[in-house]
DNA sequence: TTATTTATACCAACTAGTCTGTATAGTAGC
DNA sequence: GCTACTATACAGACTAGTTGGTATAAATAA
């Protein structure tokens, strides 16, 4: 079944994904993932020249969904309201949504299932992960400068450190999913995430 | 010279704890280890039964020390005020402090560096990690039990879950250290976290 | 006080298996 | 004839873990 390349490939992926979610990546060996998408060695290096390789193509598409999922979400915040700060708003109110469905604590962030072996990683997937967050800094950091803008913080922050507090916080709370085993973490991290947005541009009623 | 055991394990460890926070575990052979630690398999293997051991040697010290390390920040807190938010604050700051300090990003949590191997770590582990985080929303949670009853804060929140924050924003900040490599990540986030306690009680003079 | 034993702390070399990556021969569809 | 594989075999390096032996120091016995 020639023709169908892509599919393989996205098998592989797929495999190596949730692979590397459980067992990290140098602990994934690519015998398992031939194992996983019942494939061949062949197939596997048809696809990809070395595993690196591999570990590349993985946070690229990785950082590509990511991408797409906040452009999306935010596009329908966008649409729900004029307001910036608002839009913000619903915009966690969006992700607060989507991982308050979450009932296992097995999900993660690929790229950081990485980063304790960033110095055995190519420069390449370093640079890869960076631009994936600074994306979310720029994004939503656009979004902050004009609730700052429109009305003054009750406390001097900058626009980009508050966009790095919500990526920030996703991370915290994986990690806390994860050792604790407890799903909920998400959206409670979330949640003080909301509450300090609404604090800090005093949309809370006394 | 037999009777300094103690200190060769503990060279170990520390070559270990090393090699693990740029590598991560699975990523750090035993050859390297006693390459760094300048010593031979045999005396490794008198030490530690196997590599999962020496995991679980690493991830108790590392517990125990951090434990350590909260209850020191914590009295010093205490004897600088009566008042339990007021000591919040205050810890909050002294973490801040010596976070300032940090130059390299090349800091990092252990605990957080085996979450994405969880599947291949005997439950002990897992164990000692989740308690390790327990202990800090055990410590902090009283603190904002107490700080809740004394003034209620401005929107409904759990002693428990603030702790949870605390935390959840140094593994947050860990990941956005490396992934960034911005060593200012990490008294940024905990100046977001102190914001939002500052807010959350109404402390901040309007 | 000296000789012997015992436990600790360690070394060098080895084993058995796993790792990534290569190679090669063949096949099914376009 | 090109693409997209299967299947198998294998090289070379690295893996965790074992073995047999040694140096040291302290405890015990003569």
């Amino acid at each position: 079944m020639p023709r169908s390349g892509e599919k393989t490939k996205q098998r592989i992926l797929d495999a190596a994904h949730e692979l590397v979610m459980g067992h990290g990546l140098s602990g994934t060996s690519i015998d398992r993932v031939l194992a996983k998408a019942e494939i061949t060695k062949g197939a596997f290096f048809y696809h990809f020249k070395t595993k690196a390789d591999l570990a590349q193509a993985l946070v690229q598409r990785y950082a590509e969904r990511d991408a797409a999922h906040l452009e999306t979400q935010m596009e329908r915040a966008e649409k729900l309201s004029r307001d910036p700060l608002q839009q913000m708003l619903i915009f966690i109110g969006l992700l607060q949504e989507e991982m308050e469905s979450l009932t296992d604590p097995s999900g993660g962030c690929l790229i950081a299932s990485y980063i304790y072996q960033f110095e055995e990683l190519g420069d390449e997937i370093k640079t890869i992960s960076a631009h994936a967050f600074l994306h979310w800094r720029q994004r939503l950091g656009d979004k902050f400068a004009a609730a700052i803008a429109h009305s003054p913080p009750r406390l001097p922050v900058s626009a980009a450190s508050l966009a790095d507090a919500l990526v920030s916080t996703f991370e915290g709370a994986f990690v806390m999913m994860r050792v604790l085993q407890e799903p909920k973490q998400f959206s409670q991290q979330l949640a003080h995430y909301r509450n300090y947005i609404e604090l800090l541009f005093d949309v809370v009623e006394s």
